[in-house]
DNA sequence: GGTTGGAAACTTTTT
DNA sequence: GTTTCCAACC
């Protein structure tokens, strides 16, 4: 019996099926990891070398994963296999390469703050009111355009009449010379270089080529332009193009993923053989019924039908609650009971949301229950301060074109280098078209810099004397020595607060990185260090060996599955998103969504538990939400409405949604009139000692009884005399 | 040049 | 509710 009797025909055509296009349609859960790892299995089984073969993925995560599966099918020679994400594959092409376009091959990769703190820049350059247009708004139309391979002048020959694109092409222009400047790429750069680095040199173009002659892409439904027009130059030579993806899954259309990538790959490869993968091995019949019902609503994909052999599994629960809180919380003790019984462990539950911000309730609650939980996302840990500062020092010592590195550190910890210094060496800097750290190393020279210039030195000293210790020096030791030398350490020791304790922390686990990574790689270097933490994305972290609660949102979900998963906030407004509703094509966003909501569903293996609530407070201001128009897309034989809502009435749901109307129409001021229950009385009187969860103790000097509620003045003892409604204060007598 | 407090914006999703 | 930004002050 050999290893490719395990697959079902399908599968098994898909692996053998090796010489030209081929597209394979695989439904969530259908095990199409599987069939690329005996698909790479096979293809060496034939005689292909393993380092033509090339398997590209998303995100490192899924790249490692693949990684340890083919190590273990195929043993010997499985380490030759390209497998890596986009973004990586184009790194390494580039670092070999990127001097034919003009710069230098140690150059930076630029993540969202650092194109934010560029663009601030280019719009004082260009005096750009920042206030008519953000900063975001100009990058992400560069985004944009750089996902459909579009640069400054192709933007200008769309809309050259229009006064707002113009603008945006000239912030385009003057951010990409920034870019140059500093020897940087953003994330989009990385794709679009390697794609005009292939276009310009067709030698290096076909050495590729002939290194990948076997292509595998997975979750091709994200691709965006660019990446497939690079797939494309690299298949074009031998065409063993193979592409996985499931148009049903593609939710990445904001960050430019082109859904006609995978519906019309038949057009743009006419002899690819297609296969479609429709049996499910993850999830039960019921919840697959669930996902096929509500995906069903979406028109223009490509038709199938997910099937299983598994059993029916119970129906899926359906639960509205008063308010957050209260979801939060029965999602907790729900997951603590099933543990305790012995039903599962905690690594089997996943609670997924729409956005980031609702993971807080969820956290509060587990870390009360005593359960161990991890979360993805939110704030990346390469995002935080004390992380981007110390990177920023590494930056420098590495690229000393990094004029933004620079300037980030140059006064942390503090040195007395203020704007008006910089300011000047800045201009020093234009004037002899050198970068601001080269200005820097000629202070002396500068004019109207004075005293400032002996505060300048120590800084260049530092850099100088680190770019030495490089050479005999660790990683490692690099690192120890930045900390110590710069008085970054002993900045955040003596601040001894839980903030900065916390700082002190995450460097800790920065230094723990780099050694970890001076341990696993090959031919450690500095840039290889900055390079590969530039890379990861929060969900690759996730270990699979803790025994914890995963909290994530839903796009961070796809491609994992999970025994027992609560999908929460299924609300209209939070899910779909206001943002697709108020759209100016809903019906596509709102599609988009349900494709999101199809993911979700389809990451639950046994259990699938769907909850909302009918108030929720989002910044700061109380909501009411409709159910979410998917869970009412959903058959109702699957599930079983539970809770005090189980029979809500239409006239209630009616009520609900005018209630939520008449909170958006409602002026600032009164909003939330309706929401008040006037007490029947109060439990305190005029005179009483009186505590606030804000102000503290006070004396009540008055109260006055209003139409809908009482009005309360108190005199705090700290805060002075205040006037509140007794119904928000929320008044205890003492 | 640095610190502070208050206002304003903010949250859809990420390599 | 939280973070970021900016102006006014030290």
């Amino acid at each position: 019996m050999s290893i490719y009797d395990t697959l079902n025909p399908e599968q098994k055509e898909a692996v053998l099926h090796t010489e030209g296009p081929l597209l394979i349609l695989a439904g969530a859960g259908s095990g199409k990891t599987r069939v690329l790892i005996h698909r790479i299995a096979y293809l060496m089984e034939q005689g292909v070398n393993p380092w033509n073969i090339l398997a590209i993925t998303f995100t490192n995560k899924a790249a490692g994963e693949m990684r340890d599966r083919v190590d273990k099918l195929v043993g010997f020679g499985s380490e030759s296999v390209w497998v890596s994400t986009f973004h990586s594959t184009c790194v390494r092409i580039l670092r070999r390469y990127i001097d034919r376009l003009g710069f230098d091959n140690s150059f930076s990769i630029y993540d969202t703050d650092d194109q934010k703190s560029v663009m601030k820049e280019v719009c004082k350059l260009l005096q750009i009111d920042t206030k008519i247009m953000k900063e975001r708004y100009l990058l992400s139309a560069i985004s944009r355009a750089k996902d459909e391979l579009k640069g400054p002048l192709d933007l200008q020959l769309e809309a050259s009449e229009n006064y707002y694109q113009e603008r945006v092409m000239e912030a385009y222009m003057e951010y990409q010379s920034q870019l140059r400047k500093n020897n940087a790429l953003d994330f989009d750069d990385l794709i679009v270089k390697t794609v005009e680095l292939f276009q310009n040199c067709p030698d290096v173009l076909e050495y590729y080529q002939d290194r990948f002659r076997y292509i595998m892409v997975d979750e091709y439904q994200d691709t965006n332009t660019a990446q497939f027009k690079l797939i494309q130059l690299l298949a074009s030579k031998y065409r063993n193009l193979c592409v996985v993806g499931d148009d049903d899954q593609s939710i990445y259309k904001f960050r430019g993923a082109n859904i006609k990538n995978i519906l019309n790959f038949e057009e743009v490869f006419p002899d690819a053989k297609v296969i479609r993968l429709e049996q499910n091995y993850r999830s039960t019949q019921n919840i697959l019924n669930v996902a096929n019902g509500v995906i069903r609503n979406n028109m223009g994909r490509k038709e199938k039908r997910l099937w299983t052999e598994n059993e029916e599994g119970k129906p899926i629960v359906f639960r509205q609650f008063l308010n957050a809180f209260e979801e939060a919380e029965y999602i907790v003790e729900d997951i603590r009971r099933h543990v305790r019984e012995g039903e599962a462990d905690y690594q089997d539950y996943a609670i997924l949301y729409r956005t980031n911000a609702q993971s807080r309730l969820f956290e509060e609650k587990l870390i009360f229950a005593n359960i161990p939980y991890k979360l993805i996302g939110g704030v990346n840990f390469y995002a935080r301060k004390e992380i981007k500062d110390l990177l920023a020092y590494l930056k420098i010592i590495d690229n000393g074109r990094d004029d933004l590195a620079v300037r980030r550190v140059i006064n942390v910890p503090k040195r007395g280098i203020g704007a008006t210094t910089l300011n000047r060496v800045q201009d020093y800097a234009t004037a002899y078209g050198i970068g601001l750290y080269d200005a820097l190393l000629r202070a002396d020279e500068i004019p109207g810099l004075g005293r400032s210039s002996s505060k300048i030195r120590p800084f260049t000293v530092l850099i100088q004397t680190m770019r030495s210790k490089m050479e005999y020096c660790s990683l490692t030791e690099l690192m120890e020595a930045v900390l110590e030398e710069t008085g970054y350490r002993k900045e955040l020791e003596l601040e001894d607060t839980e903030e900065s304790q916390g700082r002190l922390e995450n460097i800790d686990e920065l230094l723990s990185k780099v050694t970890a990574y001076e341990e696993s790689a090959e031919t450690p270097t500095l840039s290889g260090f900055l390079e590969e933490v530039a890379l990861v994305a929060d969900i690759d972290n996730l270990e699979s060996d803790s025994n914890c609660v995963v909290l994530m949102t839903l796009h961070s979900a796809k491609g994992l599955e999970f025994p027992y998963v609560y999908m929460v906030g299924m609300e209209d407004g939070i899910f779909p998103s206001y943002m697709s509703l108020d759209a100016e094509n809903p019906e596509e966003e709102i599609e988009e969504e349900r494709r999101l909501c199809y993911v979700g569903i389809t990451r639950s293996k046994k259990e699938l538990t769907i909850t909302a609530a009918q108030q929720r407070m989002i910044r700061g201001q109380t909501m009411y939400n409709n159910i979410s128009r998917f869970v009412r897309e959903i058959p109702q034989e699957c599930m079983s409405h539970v809770g005090k809502k189980e029979k809500q009435t239409e006239r209630q749901k009616q009520a609900t949604y005018i209630q939520a109307r008449n909170n958006f129409r409602a002026k600032p001021f009164e909003p939330k009139q309706f929401t008040v229950k006037k007490a029947s009385s109060l439990e305190y009187s005029e005179g009483d000692r009186v505590r606030h969860i804000k102000f503290g103790e006070g004396t009540v000097l008055e109260i006055t009884e209003g139409g809908k509620d009482y009005e309360v003045r108190v005199d705090f003892d700290s805060a002075g005399v205040k006037r509140m409604f007794a119904s928000f204060a929320k008044l205890r007598k003492i």
